[in-house]
Formats: structure tokens, C-alpha cells, sequence
DNA sequence: AGAAATAAGTCAATCGATTGATTGATTTTT
DNA sequence: AAAAATCAATCAATCGATTGACTTATTTCT
């Protein structure tokens, strides 16, 4: 509860400690939980002193803290940040067609995969932020906005501009979600996956495949009829998926 | 690792201490984790003294086992049983048509969510499965095989039934996975959906919106080309959505 | 400038609390 | 009476946190 942090006048040689310590601990809490994570192994891996813990960060619970708070760093790689700009400038100034809200979307969806499953570490920083959204501790609050804020929304005002509905719509809002759990399944139980699919690992052409299958299936889900409105369109034609539905391989 | 186990010749009083202690288990491991959760919790719980674990599991570890083992009863609801037992039949026997299959994997997802979302005591064993899942340990095989062998392969198969392809194709199983991932978002990051929709919890008409949308994505996922395939079907009149995609509301 | 004084950071040793497990006496069931 | 089961008491090990001596870095004073 109390926090000390002695972080004020700080010299450098703390900083240096400090920031070791957050990386450990996305490393170690990511891997084994809050509790199974013990103060002495953080230290270990840091490279610094026990007692550095309650020193900078007042206790186990505030290192904990801090690493949430840092990691909302990690949570947007370079690819994402870009097409996140590029949705919410979109979506801000003019209205969006339905074909530029597809085709942002595919790059969202596209960077999902690459920030999940093909970036380098990205297994510790998720296992953290997967455990604190499953059941929620102290620091849910933090994640959650930082989650939904960078995936589910812009998904689902891009879904609601698709299917030309409020963005806050309960159908837009679930679309996005099990969009998105069509990727999260693969770094949730990744080893699922692997296993069943006999891989070792999701390299460039297996990544390929699951972004193909992933791509078709945003691509199929918001055409047509949404729910209310079911047998709308009555002569599909217009709608040959063969143009618009640019798979690869 | 040595299992002592005195179980053989069990009186019944015996085997009332073992039942309570698993059903804590699945309870407080299911809750906690495995290294968050104490034995002293568990026996509390089960009502019983700390020693009738090792007692009676060998160790804590032994009843983390036992109780993994004793989930796989879970896993299926009765209303998923019968619809997989229907799916088993039919793949033997029969070759199956697309239509069926595609209705039987309708019922296989509409029993998926009223298995993990609608059905009383889910949330415990499912904490206990996907935990496991995440981040493997000693008893990942036993729940790994017991959950896709329920649910991965059966979809697999029917899908590969539907695309007319083998079952074990790479693109059945990421097919499979990524529509089973639609459902089980709502399961691990429950909160963050329940809050961003500003629900409560998964009720009557809210769980029929997100089996609607599932269904119609369900359905649309597998119409129409494959991946490799891509504009196979070029006059799509004979392929109207509007009668075999039956969407409620 | 250089020296003294103060602050910041590090470290080994140790604290009380809690963990999983064991013991041996006791009670219950067959 | 014999086996099975329960129980309070206690074990060593590990947990997170604290302590006070120690070193390093920065500021202040002359």
C-alpha cells in the first residue's frame, strides 16, 4: 500500500537497477504467475541485490505494479502503431468507405498476428498481460484499458463503419471480439496448436497460412447481412467475394 | 514422484474425503494456480485436515494430478456428449454431406458456448484447463488430448468434410482453432468483454446475440473457396446465404 | 580547486510468517 | 482386533521484508 520510491533525486547507477528489475520481472512474473515468482529469482535474473526490491519499489506487489505499467510499452509493436495512427486520423476526419474500413482492418488483423505470434518476446510480456486479464488483480484496470483501447475498439468502429452501425453497438463489439480471439487462441494455448498442427513453431510460411485463413475469414464475416437485417440482400451478386477477397498462396 | 497412494481397499468414509478434496481442488487450484494455492486452503475448503492429502494423493502435486485427471469428467456438458457422439457416428459410417456437416458443427459450437459460458461451474474447471494449456506442466498431455480430441479433431473433421479435404490438413486444424477461438475469448478474457460491453454476465439473450453472430461466422467461414482454390465457385447463385444461414432474431 | 558532508545505492545477515510434509497418538469403520 | 482414517503438533524449507554496515555518487563549504 505505502509507497516509498526513492526515485526523486535519483543517480544513474539506480536508474540502471531499476530498469533491470522491470525486465526481470516481465520475464519471471510472465512466466510463472504473481505468487510463483519469487523476489529472489527476480533479483537473480536482474542481477542485483534483494533488498533493490523494496528499496525501489517499496514491495513485491509495487515491482508488480511497475512492470504493468511498463508494459504497456511492449503492447504495440512498430507495425501496429503505424496502421492504429492511420485508423483513428481515418476515422477522425472524414467518413470512411466500407472497402478502406476492410482494408484497415486486414492491416490490423495482419499486425495482431505479427505482434503476437512472430515478434521476438513477445510470449513473456503476453503471458503477463493474458494472466492479469484472465482474472483480474490489482493492475486489471491498466491492461484492460491499454488492451481494448489499442485492438477492440478501433475493430469495432472499423466493424461498425463496415456494417454501418454505432461503434459501440453490442454486434460490433462482439464481432471484434471473436476476430480477435481468432488470433489469441494461437498465443493463449500456443502449444495447443503447435502440437496438433505437428509445428514447432509458427515460422514465415505457417505464419502465412494462419494470416490467410485469418484474412478470409474478416473478409467473410462483414460481408452480407448483419443480424437485424438478415435477408437484405437478395441477389448477391454484387457481392462475388472473388475480387475483394485478395487470399494469398 | 513415488505415489503411495492408499486407496486400494478404501472404506467409504475414505472415499468421501477423496471426492470433497478433488472438488476443492478443481475449486482453489482452479482459482489460484497451482503454486498460489495452498494445501491449507484446499483441506479447508474439502473440510477435512491437512494431512488427508498426502494421505491420500502422496503429495500436493500428486492431488494436482488427480484432480486433472478427475476435470476431463467436465469437459463435456450433456448437451455437447450427445451432439459429439451424433459427429462420431456419422464421420464413421456415412460419407456425410456438406449440409450435415455443416449442421453438426453448428450444434458442436452451440454447445461450446453453453458449455463455457452458460453452464454453472465452468469458470472453475476452464481456469483449471486454460492455465494448464497456457503454460504446460506436469499434467498438460492428459487435459491437451482430452480437449482436442472434444473439440479441435471433431471440427476438423467435420470441416474437412465440408472443404473436401483430409481432416488433418493444416488448413482444417487453423480453421478449426481460429472458430474455437471465437468462443473461448469470451471465456478467457471474460471480464474484458463483459466490461467492455458493459454487461454483467453472459445471460439468456445476451449468450443468444454471441451464438448468432458465431453461427453466421461459422456458417460464412466455410462457404465458398478454400485457400488454394480461390475463385473455384465463379457463379455463386446457387450459393444464397439466405436460406441455410439461419440467424436468429 | 580540493576536502568534508550528505545522499543514494548496495550488500550479507537475519527476521517472522507461511509453505508442504511428517509424526505418532487417537478415533472410526469393518 | 485389525485396518483405515483423522487429528493436533511439529518439522525443515522457503517466502517477502528488514536491518545496519558498507561503498559509491553528488553536493556543499572553504
Amino acid at each position: 500500500m505505502s509507497e516509498p520510491k526513492p526515485h526523486q533525486g535519483g543517480y544513474q547507477r539506480g536508474e540502471e537497477a531499476r530498469r533491470r528489475l522491470l525486465e526481470a520481472g516481465i520475464e519471471v512474473f510472465g512466466l510463472h504467475g504473481y505468487e510463483a515468482a519469487s523476489t529472489r529469482s527476480i533479483t537473480e535474473k536482474a542481477g542485483v541485490n534483494l533488498a533493490a526490491i523494496p528499496y525501489y519499489f517499496g514491495s513485491k506487489e509495487g515491482l508488480y505494479r511497475a512492470v504493468a505499467e511498463h508494459i504497456t510499452t511492449h503492447l504495440d509493436g512498430p507495425k501496429l502503431t503505424a496502421t492504429l495512427e492511420q485508423v483513428e486520423k481515418k476515422l477522425k476526419t472524414s467518413q470512411v468507405s466500407a472497402e478502406q474500413a476492410l482494408e484497415l482492418l486486414h492491416q490490423l488483423f495482419d499486425g495482431f498476428v505479427t505482434t503476437l505470434l512472430a515478434t521476438e518476446g513477445s510470449d513473456l510480456w503476453a503471458r503477463f498481460v493474458f494472466r492479469e486479464l484472465m482474472e483480474p488483480s490489482s493492475v486489471f484496470e491498466i491492461l484492460n484499458q491499454h488492451v481494448v483501447q489499442k485492438t477492440i475498439r478501433p475493430c469495432a468502429a472499423l466493424i461498425g463503419q463496415i456494417l454501418d452501425k454505432p461503434s459501440d453497438d453490442p454486434e460490433c463489439l462482439i464481432r471484434a471480439f471473436t476476430l480477435f480471439g481468432q488470433v489469441l487462441i494461437f498465443r493463449t494455448v500456443r502449444e495447443v496448436t503447435l502440437r496438433s498442427l505437428g509445428w514447432q513453431e509458427f515460422s514465415g510460411d505457417r505464419l502465412d497460412l494462419i494470416r490467410s485463413v485469418i484474412r478470409q475469414q474478416v473478409d467473410r464475416s462483414l460481408h452480407g447481412s448483419t443480424l437485424e437485417e438478415k435477408t437484405a440482400q437478395s441477389h448477391p451478386a454484387s457481392n462475388d467475394s472473388s475480387e475483394d477477397t485478395p487470399d494469398r498462396i
